[in-house]
DNA sequence: GCAGAAAATGATATATTATAACATTTCAAC
DNA sequence: GTTGAAATGTTATAATATATCATTTTCTGC
């Protein structure tokens, strides 16, 4: 069984560094700014495995010092979203870091109920089922919303 | 290429008196009341093959008369949800009646962005990489969201 | 039929998520 | 340094959803 949520204890501080890394490049490529508002919300997102929301991510800027209002974090969120840095969890109305930001895919989500945490896949039996489905009723795909609930390895075992 | 999207000019009320009589066959069966408030809100939203927001309803239902309140149609939203008799569109905060309320299903949701229709499909070969991808993984599923947003054929074509 | 319990709805208030509109600041290009 | 575009600040409000308690309706057992 391959692994897709991150093992405990695992050296988070690498994830971090690595996504702010690929941040940067994804920016740098795109001529898009980096700026510190982008940089603190991404690296909010980042802190967990799990999904965030737009009021966590103010109450986190918040509590750091002076009052931010909701356009700032959105205006953040829409960012990086467009960019692909972060993807929105639709049935958690809440944002989750992308790890492979590069690369164009349509992504799928397994969402833990017991301990919250968000695992990105992008495998290709479901994207290509998706796209065969579609293309037997005619229909052209914008984009596709794939969000699985359920218990992840760690909390169904133990 | 199967149809999946209702053909303009079908015989909609059809649509709709066979969802009700599901509708009351299924509460029957689950010894649940299939109350005025619950066909007022199932009638409503089975009016179009759109997904249609709680507050839409709302205004729908005020409009008939005296003013009704949010709980009573998140209630009735409630109910129907739980009976399988209407499904929540995650991607679009509304609800969408079923047309096979009688069967367990992992449904997808195909979201025309044209015309605003929806359409549901059980497609076993979604269902399948859905289910197989979460054994590779060993995830446990509780529920899935899989919504596909684009154009339906008649948008497409048109 | 009637009492009591359970289910459903009404009513009021408030929580949560998100955006519109305009002012000010920052920053890169010239 | 000036200037124009991008980003952020500020204020207000829209859109979606739930908590809580009161009242009404329906069901059950007698
Ligand atoms: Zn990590
Ligand atoms: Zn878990
Ligand atoms: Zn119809
Ligand atoms: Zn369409």
């Amino acid at each position: 069984m391959s692994d897709l949520f991150p093992k405990k204890g695992h050296d988070h501080d690498r994830c971090v560094h690595s996504a702010i890394a690929q941040a940067e490049k994804v920016c740098d490529d795109a001529s898009a700014r980096f700026t510190d508002m982008r940089r603190k919300v991404f690296t909010l997102i980042w802190q967990s495995h799990k999904a965030v929301t737009a009021y966590e991510l103010l109450d986190a800027l918040t509590s750091e010092g002076q009052r931010v209002q909701p356009p700032t974090v959105y205006r953040a969120l829409e960012f990086l979203t467009d960019l692909g840095l972060v993807h929105r969890i639709e049935s958690l109305n809440a944002y989750f870091g992308c790890d492979r930001p590069d690369c164009d895919h349509l992504g799928q989500y397994f969402i833990c109920t017991e301990c919250g945490r968000v695992a990105e896949e992008v495998n290709e039996d479901m994207s290509n089922a998706v796209r065969k489905a579609a293309g037997n009723v005619g229909f052209a795909i914008q984009a596709t919303t794939v969000e699985i609930k359920g218990l992840c390895h760690d909390c169904a075992t133990h």
